[in-house]
RNA sequence: GGCGAGUUCGUAUAUCGGUUAGUACACAAGGUUUUCAUCCUUGUUAGAGCGGUUCGAUUCCGCUACUCGCUACCA
């Protein structure tokens, strides 16, 4: 078979806000086409209109752009591409003619069952301990164009009559299927189903779709999850009916994404209950439910795509921290497990910290701006950059820049009482009062000036340097915490430096 | 119930028949820091069970157990 250049794709259903378990999976065939110079598209799998929703398309192409993933093909550039639309309800026409190819190569067949008489078996089936399929087995006692005459199937079709068109699942038959993850699987047609492909709406099923698209946007790889494992070879015969297996794609099969705790896959409401998104941005839906993103919260996109490679893949090093092109250099399928990974809260907050560290001050500070002008705190970004400089390396969130660093924007509005208790005594209110009048009559406020005096003016009068030093900064920062204090000093300069004194100097008198 | 997949420290993982089973997170104890955090050092803890194959199995095979997925006119 002739090269042909790798296309992948990403095809979720807008059901909802996006899953990080699917951005994981954007993520998997993103790195794979860029590893392979190949493309990656972007389709939207809408079969399903019942569970529609609105926002979730756009919310797709944002997180997919949030997280750096680019999409050289479909829903979301412009021009969305040669092999469009991207939209599967925007194909829909497309795919009655190859449901009824089927039809006629004798693959498939016309099924006129209710939904109402299925469901009934189905129930009948759980009382009598032998589920019910609709399969090799039972398809020949069920209303379809297999039972009825032909007479009576075209009467049907002439009258409108609801009808779906069936997979004709062939019998007894070894599927030998290759996945690039978990290697050869093997299935018996007999277990399979005759399974629903186009539906009485005149809409596609997932599997037809899926197929149809697949051949015809000429992807040559599918990277999906594994819950689709087990329609592989649904899919395979498929492409065989079709008589398109010469091209058809290779599969790899993700593992999926369990909970922290407990047993199953990782669900939104994991999330409420243990405190950690599993979306990468901020969701509001139609019906007013919302669901915390990582982005709100605080993580960058950099330390988020890093955490969601490592969940389930490995470099086969012991490189832990990666930049996308990073990550496009050293993926690879053949070093994607293929058990399911736990989710761990705990070390995407190290990825987020360790990417904090890393991240240049000004990109940190053009975030840090967003949360000052929210609280109507105007600074230079000069200002702001030297201040990220300083507290970066003790951050994990973004929002950590500012209950770490407020102090550099506004004075103190209490006094932690621990640290008050701990350093505020032994006449300390005195002889914070001499070191104020020290420091009233210092002009260089430069951080190592200014130590270096205040340190020879406590030796001089025999204070201890712990409690100056901590009195200090509990009058400064409102607590014993921070940066290196006549750093903070030389950044708030003279003025604030002496006013945040004498305030604590009033406040904690009154307290103690 | 049936079918499929999986199973190494608490978690994520390395190991591609021979290792004191390595690393990271978390946890604990020290150190650094006038404070907090960072940072550094050290430490605890692992091959589901049972049978094979083999000179030798975490690694290969089988069985059992457990976990996950699928079993819709949902994807």
């Amino acid at each position: 078979m002739e090269e042909r250049k790798v296309r992948v794709r990403f095809a979720p259903s807008p059901t909802g806000p996006l899953h990080m378990g699917g951005v994981r999976t954007a993520l998997f065939n993103y790195l794979f086409a860029k590893k392979n110079g190949g493309d990656f598209l972007l389709r939207i799998e809408d079969t399903d209109q019942t569970r529609f929703v609105k926002n979730a398309e756009a919310y797709i192409v944002e997180s997919l752009k949030w997280c750096g993933i680019k999409v050289d093909e479909g829903i979301g550039v412009t021009p969305e591409g040669p092999y469009g639309p991207y939209r599967q309800s925007d194909r829909k026409p497309l795919y009655k003619q190859y449901a009824y190819q089927l039809i006629e190569s004798g693959n498939a067949y016309f099924a006129f069952d209710t939904a109402e008489e299925l469901a009934e078996l189905r129930t009948k089936g759980e009382q009598t301990k032998v589920p019910f399929v609709y399969n090799h087995k039972t398809r020949m006692e069920l209303c379809n164009s297999l039972t009825l005459s032909k007479e009576e199937v075209d009467r049907r079709l002439a009258n409108g009559e609801q009808f779906v068109i069936r997979f004709k699942m062939p019998e007894n038959q070894e599927v030998d299927l290759y996945d690039e993850i978990r290697k050869e699987v093997h299935f018996n047609t007999n277990e399979l189903d005759d399974k629903v492909l186009y539906k009485s709406d005149g809409m596609p099923t997932y599997h037809l779709a899926n197929v149809v698209d697949d051949y015809l946007m000429k992807i040559t790889h599918v990277i999906r999850g594994e819950e689709w494992l087990s329609s592989m070879p649904l899919h395979v015969l498929l492409y065989r009916a079709f008589g398109w297996e010469d091209v058809m794609p290779k599969f790899a099969h993700l593992p999926l994404i369990l909970k922290p705790q407990g047993q199953g896959k990782l669900s939104k409401r994991d999330g409420d209950k243990l405190g950690f998104p599993v979306f990468p941005l901020f969701w509001v839906g139609d019906d007013g439910e919302t669901a915390q993103g990582y982005r709100e919260n605080g993580y960058l996109p950099e330390a988020f795509v890093n955490m969601l490679a490592l969940l389930g893949w490995n470099p086969g090093t012991e490189q832990e921290i990666f930049t996308m092109d990073e990550l496009i250099q050293a993926f690879s399928l053949e070093r994607v497990g293929k058990s399911g990974s736990r989710f761990d809260p705990e070390k995407t907050k190290w990825f987020n910290q360790q990417w904090i560290h890393r991240t240049d001050s000004k990109t940190l500070a053009e975030m840090f701006m967003k949360i000052l002008k929210e609280k109507n705190i105007s600074a230079s970004m000069d200002y702001v950059v030297k201040v990220c400089d300083m507290i970066k390396e003790r951050a994990v969130f973004v929002q950590d820049l500012w209950t770490n660093g407020y102090y550099f924007f506004e004075a103190p509005q209490s006094y932690e009482p621990k640290d008050v208790k701990k350093r505020w005594k032994d006449n300390a209110s005195e002889k914070i009062q001499k070191t104020l009048e020290f420091l009233e009559n210092e002009s260089d406020y430069t951080s190592k000036v200014l130590e270096e005096k205040t340190m020879s003016f406590i030796a001089t009068n025999e204070f201890n340097v712990g409690q100056i030093c901590n009195c200090l900064r509990l009058a400064v920062v409102g607590a014993c915490m921070g940066v290196h204090l006549f750093d903070i000093f030389e950044m708030i300069g003279k003025e604030e430096t002496l006013n945040r004194v004498r305030k604590a100097l009033q406040t904690i008198q009154v307290e103690e």
